[in-house]
RNA sequence: GAGCCGCUAGCUCAGACGGUAGAGCAUCUGACUUUUAAUCAGAGGGUCGGGGGUUCGACUCCCCCGCGGCUCACCA
């Protein structure tokens, strides 16, 4: 008999309908979470609980079944005499994984468990699928955990049910996302949507993803960043904007990149870089607060403590005291047999792009504490505001945390001859960017956009840090994965 | 895009040397009125990721493809 799981489930389906039971009802009892019910306690007080049928234990004419709901897990005592005769013929044809709904009072079985003597059960849905079935035991070891990720990502709805860890993941990232929108709003900050289609892409070096704008007859591109669409408003007069959206970039996957991934770009008038240091210390602070973290975190087996300010280094200062060089005044050549002689196999050519991986290699994979590494190469920061003291330099910082890229800030550049000058000279310079300018960005900068502090910040990324989770897709409730069907 | 590893029942896994597959949980049948990884007895369930090839014979060896994982490359 092929396909034996799921004809039994169409089987019992079938019996439910002659027996007259809807296996779908439109409507359900108001009913109480599990959560309060075991905080309540016991009580002669009868109540309803609704939630998955997660395990069955048959002694004759007694059953312990537990029902999970979001907030945990109860047992419930299903007793041939306690039960109507309909009712216990329904029990005979629930499966693990059906979602119901059982009255009763709750009282504590003779071992201590919290349990609800059910007078009444209501199927509320009947599932077709058989679930996985991990089992705890008394020492809380898991058995039979799913492992095969293929499976888990392309049915969260599975990993969601069957990793309790994998929930609570994911509810800390909302509560960290909403913490940021509050602080954000509370701080005078408009939210804001900018296009996601874009004539022209820009506001950071990456591959876009094309399309066809079929109306238009135009090619578009899904934004790589919303950075020139946010200071227009901000040249607008909107002088505090926020946007939280995905940004695509059509590149490699792995541990810590996604193509399509959450950024969070702020803009704030009359701030600066060191203004945008403020705006990260408090909103990493207060996420990890949010998140129900306390000040020192572990992440993948590290300590980290998040007390601001956190430290800061220079990109120059700090690649020149882990090398023991000081690479800035090498050649194209010698800097290529450093990087051989390290190890690190990479096609840069170009100083500055061999410059920034001997940086990732000596200084940012090994940062661990939160940091801000500020001052960085003019070259690798076309956006940014020179800075005062050295005109090679720019008042721009990243962030640093357990080795990842968290935020990426600066004194935004709004000098709009200087920004064309120098955005003419990059597309020259760059072979796979399109050598078109956004003309409407610098049309917004010659009306004039005030001194402006702005910043990204890479949610899932910082999601990973705050649920100490080693891979970005984790974070992501749907990863892209290569489709099956053809 | 490259290299390596993996893909066996719904899930977790085992299958020395090539002889058409096993276990636990889940499922089904039966027993059992306070168990909790319930227990006991029995049963069903697999074109071993797909396609070729070698061979009398392939889960096993070879080739191609698919999907996944890990590293690397790409990544203001």
């Amino acid at each position: 008999m092929p396909g034996e799981q799921g004809e039994v489930r169409r089987d019992k389906l079938d019996r439910l309908l002659g027996m007259g039971i809807d296996p779908y009802p439109a409507r359900s009892a108001v009913s109480l979470p599990v959560a309060d019910i075991r905080a309540g306690g016991e009580t002669e007080e009868t109540l309803v609980a609704s939630g998955r049928l997660t395990a069955k234990r048959e002694h004759g004419k007694t059953i312990f079944a537990d029902l999970r709901d979001p907030g945990g897990t109860i047992q419930l005592y299903l007793g041939r005499s306690v039960l109507s005769d309909s009712d216990w013929e329904l029990l005979g044809l629930l499966d693990l994984g059906d979602i119901i709904q059982v009255t009763g009072t709750v009282f504590t079985t003779r071992t201590g468990e919290l349990t609800i003597r059910c007078s009444g059960i209501r199927l509320l849905c009947k599932s077709l699928r058989q679930l996985p079935v991990v089992k705890v035991d008394a020492e809380g070891v898991y058995h039979d955990e799913v492992t095969d990720s293929d499976l888990l990502y392309r049915h969260r709805c599975v990993d969601l049910l069957v990793n309790p860890e994998s929930r609570t993941r994911f509810e800390m990232r909302t509560r960290i996302v909403s913490y940021l929108r509050g602080y954000l709003d509370a701080n005078g900050f408009l939210e804001v949507e900018t296009p996601v289609l874009q004539p022209i892409y820009g506001g950071a070096a990456a591959q876009p993803f094309e399309t066809m704008y079929g109306s238009m007859d135009q090619k578009f591109y899904l934004r790589i960043a919303t950075e020139l669409y946010l200071k227009r408003l901000v040249a607008g007069g909107m002088e505090r904007v926020y946007e939280i959206g995905k940004d695509f970039r059509n590149e490699g996957i792995d541990r810590t990149h996604s193509p399509e991934f959450t950024q969070l770009e702020l803009y704030e008038a009359y701030s600066d870089y060191t203004g945008m240091m403020d705006r990260f210390e408090d909103m990493v602070a207060g996420a990890a607060t949010a998140a129900g973290l306390e000040e020192e975190i572990e992440y993948q087996g590290a300590a980290i403590s998040l007390r601001t300010p956190f430290r800061r280094i220079g990109f120059m200062d700090s690649l020149r005291r882990a090398s023991g060089e000081d690479l800035f005044s090498w050649e194209p050549k010698d800097l290529k047999g450093l990087l051989e002689r390290q190890g690190i196999t990479s096609d840069a050519e170009d100083r500055i792009t061999m410059l920034d991986k001997l940086f990732d290699h000596y200084v940012a994979h090994r940062i661990v504490q939160p940091t801000f590494v500020v001052d960085y190469p003019l070259e690798l920061s076309p956006l940014a505001k020179r800075s005062l003291e050295d005109p090679a330099l720019t008042e721009r910082f990243e962030a640093f945390m357990a080795g990842l890229e968290l935020a990426n800030a600066f004194s935004e550049q709004n000098d709009p001859l200087l920004q064309r000058r120098i955005l003419e000279e990059q597309a020259a310079a760059s072979l796979h960017r399109e050598g078109t300018l956004d003309e409407d960005f610098l049309y917004a900068l010659e009306v004039g956009m005030p001194p402006t502090g702005g910043m990204g910040v890479g949610i899932d990324r910082l999601v990973m840090i705050l649920t100490d989770t080693g891979r970005i897709r984790d974070t992501i409730l749907f990863p892209h994965l290569r489709r099956t069907d053809q």
